[in-house]
DNA sequence: ACACTTATGTAAATGTGTTAAACTATGTAG
DNA sequence: CTACATAGTTTAACACATTTACATAAGTGT
C-alpha cells in the first residue's frame, strides 16, 4: 500500500503512453491523447521524454485528412534487451530478447547425458548457466538501455520475490539461493520463476490483450500450470499456484508421488505416455532415456503408426478433461498448451479439444485452446526480467 | 487504461489513509505517515478531509512517549450504510450493514411453499425484493452518508458490470434485467453478483488481510465457488469463474446436468446427500422438499444416528477432495465452507479436513479450512455495494 | 527551569496535468 | 498565388497535491 506523488503519477501516465505506442504499430500524439484521456500538451511532454529515452522514434509523417500531417510515432522494441534462460532436465535454452520479446540470439545446450541418462548436478548446472549467460551477453546488440536483467525459468518451486529455489524435483535440487550468485557475478537484476509462469507470461505478452486471463498448461515430465489472471501473474500464497498437475481427476486413480491418487499429472504427462505405451504393449527401447521416447513416438506417429497415435489420443483425452476443469474454474480468455508434450500437438489436439468441449460447461466450450510458442518459456523469462526492470509499477497493485 | 491527474492522486492517497485507519482500531497521524510513506503534512491534510467527511473521528489523546500526546483517530464504521439481499431458493435474507459489515438490521423471509414445494415466480420475487428493500430502508440508522447502495446476491450466472442476470437454474429464471428496475425505483446504485462471490467478499472483508486470497466454497443444492485472488474478486472472462462445481473428480462418474460426468457438484452438494441416503437405504419422507431433508438429517445426526452421520462423512470426503484440488490450483491463504451444507459442518468437517490433508500437496496441507460466517452472503452483497460506491478506484486496475 | 522529544500545523517551493491560446504546417478553393 | 480552413504542436498561465522546512504545542527527564 504505497503512496503516490507527482513523480509516481508521471511514471504511471508515461507507462500508459508507452503501452499505447507499443500496442500500435504507428500512431500519433493526437491518437494517444484521445485514447488515454491525457491532454495533448501532456502527451507531447511525455512523448518527448520517451523520445529522449529512446523507447520511441519519430518515423516520418502520416497522411493528412485536410490539415497538417501528423508525425508518426513508433515503439522502439530494440531500446533494451534482456536475457532469458530456460532450464529443463534434458537441456537449457538461453535467449536474448528485445522489449517485444523478439529473439536476437538463441542457444540450446544439452544437459542430460544421452548415453548414461545421467542428470546434471547442481554445481555443473550453475557453471553452465554462467557460461551460457556470458555467451548471451556477448551477443547483445547495442541499444540505448543495454541489458536490463536476467530471467531464469526453472521446473519447480521458487519464491519469486526472494529468487530462492525450494525444490526442482526432476533435477534433485533443493534450497538453492542461485539468484545472489548470478546477481553478484553479472551485476544485473536476476529474476527466478517457475517455467509455467514464464510460459504464461510470454503468451500474454505476445497476444497483448490488456487485462486478459491466460492459462498456460506446461505438460512435460509432469504438468505445471501458469496463470495470468486479469493481466497479472497469479502466484498464490507461497508462489505455488498452478499446481493443477496434482488435481484429482479420478478418485481412486493411479498413485502419484505427491501421496494422492488420480492426479491429472498421472494422465497427461510424458510419464503417463510411457504407461499408456506399456498398457498398449508397445515396446520401446529401454536404453533410451525418457525425454527421447516422446520424440520417438512422435516420429512413429508421423510415419502413420496407428498404435502410437492411440497413445497420444489417450493423452489428449486427459488433457481435455484437465483443461475443462481449469476452464470451469477460472473462465479464462485462452488456454495454451506448452511443454514437451505440445510437440505432439498434431496427434493429440483433436481428441483434446473434443473432450474439452464435451466436459466444459456450455459457456466455456468456445474458449480457444492453442499451442504455445516455440521457446515460449525462455522468452517469458526474458520478458519477466524486462518487465520488472522497465515497467514495474512504482505503486503496488497498479497495473 | 485511464490517466491519473492530481485529484485522482489525492483520491488514491486518501483511500490509503482511510484503509489504514479502518484496519487499526486506534491510530495517530504519525503512525499513518510512517505506514503509508506519505509525509506528515499530507496525512494531516487527508485526515482533515476524512474528519469533515465523517469517516474518521478524533477520540481523545493517547499516551505520550516523551513528547506531545498524539490525537487518537478512529474509523467511523457507521458513517454509511448499505443494503444486502441474499436470494436463495427457499428464502431470502435482507440486511442493513455499516461500512465494516456489522449488521444493523436483518430480516429473513421464506420463498418456497413448504407444503407444495412450489417455487416462487419471477414477478413475485421482484415484488418481495422490493418489499424487503423498502422495509430495510426504513431501518437504516441516521449517518453522515446515509445509504450508499443495494447489493443483490443471486444463485446463478450474472454479468456484474451490467447487472444482468443470465440464468438462475434453481429458480428457473433467465435473462432478467432486474438492476434497472430497482435502480430506478430506489434511486440508488444497485449491484448484482453471484452468491458465492458475495460470500467470498464478506469473508475477505472480515479477515481483512490486504492482498490475501480466499476461496469460498458455497455448497448448497449445487456447488459454486467465489474467488478472492490477491485481494480482488476474480470473475473471469464472462463472470463465470469459480464453477468448480463442474470440475471432474471422477472420469466416469455420476452424470451431471451440465452434460459432463463425475462433476464435484454431484458428490459434495445437498443433492448428492440425497443420493448417499438412498444408497445407504435410509428412508426419508418423500413429501418433504429438498431443503428440509438436509435439516432433518442434521437433526438426526445430532441425536446420534450413525447412519446419517455416515452420509455426511461421504459428503465431507468429497468436499475434501474438491478443496484439495482448489488449493493445489490456487494456493490460497484460506478456504471457507459456506452454503446450506455448512450447517452440517460439525458432522463433515473432520472427514473433510483429513481428506484434504491427504490429497493436497504437502505445502498446501496447512491451509486453514474454516466455516463461513452466518449471513455471509447477504453481508457480502451489502459490502460489495458499499465498496463500489465508496472505495471504487478512480483508476482502472488500482486496488 | 531547561533541554529534549514527540505530535501537529503552516507557508513557501516544486512538480504535475489542465486549459486556453498561439503557433506551425498543410491542404483546398477561388 | 492568395486566403482560408484544418490538423497538429507548443507555450504560458493556472490549479492542485505533495514535499520541504520551519513553527507551534505539549509532554518527559534532569
Amino acid at each position: 500500500m504505497m503512496n503516490i506523488d507527482a513523480s509516481a503519477m508521471r511514471l504511471l501516465n508515461r507507462a500508459s503512453v508507452l503501452r499505447y505506442i507499443r500496442d500500435h504499430k504507428l500512431t500519433t500524439r493526437i491518437a494517444i491523447s484521445e485514447a488515454t484521456g491525457l491532454t495533448r500538451a501532456t502527451v507531447s511532454s511525455l512523448v518527448e521524454t520517451l523520445l529522449e529515452e529512446g523507447f520511441v522514434d519519430e518515423v516520418g509523417y502520416g497522411a493528412s485528412s485536410g490539415g497538417r500531417k501528423p508525425v508518426m510515432l513508433r515503439f522502439n522494441a530494440d531500446a533494451a534487451y534482456s536475457i532469458g534462460v530456460d532450464v529443463q532436465i534434458s537441456h537449457m535454452t538461453t535467449v536474448v530478447c528485445n522489449i517485444r520479446g523478439d529473439i536476437a540470439y538463441k542457444n540450446v545446450r544439452r544437459l542430460l547425458n544421452a548415453q548414461t541418462g545421467q542428470k546434471i548436478d547442481q554445481l555443473s548446472l550453475l557453471e553452465w548457466i554462467q557460461t551460457e549467460v556470458k555467451a548471451a551477453l556477448a551477443h547483445v546488440p547495442p541499444s540505448p538501455h543495454g541489458i536490463t536483467g536476467i530471467g531464469l525459468a526453472v521446473p519447480g518451486l521458487v519464491n519469486f520475490t526472494t529468487g530462492f529455489i525450494y525444490h526442482l524435483p526432476n533435477l534433485s535440487i533443493s534450497n538453492w539461493g542461485i539468484r545472489e550468485v548470478l546477481q553478484e557475478q553479472f551485476a544485473l537484476p536476476v529474476y527466478v520463476d517457475n517455467d509455467a509462469n514464464c510460459g504464461a507470461f510470454a503468451e500474454y505478452e505476445k497476444r497483448n490483450v490488456p487485462k486478459s486471463s491466460i492459462i498456460y498448461v506446461n505438460a512435460g515430465i509432469g504438468v505445471g500450470v501458469g496463470l495470468i489472471l486479469n493481466g497479472q501473474l497469479f502466484r498464490g500464497r507461497d508462489g505455488l499456484a498452478g499446481e493443477f498437475g496434482h488435481m484429482t481427476i479420478e478418485e481412486n486413480g493411479v498413485p502419484c508421488s505427491c501421496g494422492n491418487r488420480g492426479c491429472f499429472e498421472q494422465y497427461a504427462s510424458e510419464q503417463s505416455l510411457m504407461r499408456y505405451l506399456e498398457e498398449l504393449q508397445i515396446h520401446v527401447s529401454p536404453s533410451a532415456e525418457i525425454s527421447s521416447i516422446l520424440e520417438q513416438v512422435i516420429y512413429e506417429s508421423y510415419l502413420g503408426s496407428e498404435k502410437y497415435q492411440f497413445a497420444f489420443e489417450r493423452l489428449g483425452t486427459y488433457l481435455g478433461i484437465g483443461m475443462a476443469n481449469i476452464a470451469n474454474a477460472l473462465n479464462p480468455d485462452e488456454i495454451v498448451l506448452g511443454g514437451r508434450v505440445s510437440m505432439a500437438y498434431k496427434f493429440l489436439s483433436e481428441r483434446m479439444i473434443s473432450t474439452f468441449k464435451q466436459r466444459a460447461i456450455s459457456q466455456n466450450r468456445e474458449i480457444p485452446i492453442v499451442m504455445g510458442y516455440v521457446n515460449g518459456v525462455a522468452i517469458g523469462a526474458a520478458g519477466i526480467a524486462m518487465n520488472e526492470s522497465l515497467f514495474a509499477s512504482p505503486v503496488a497493485s497498479v497495473g
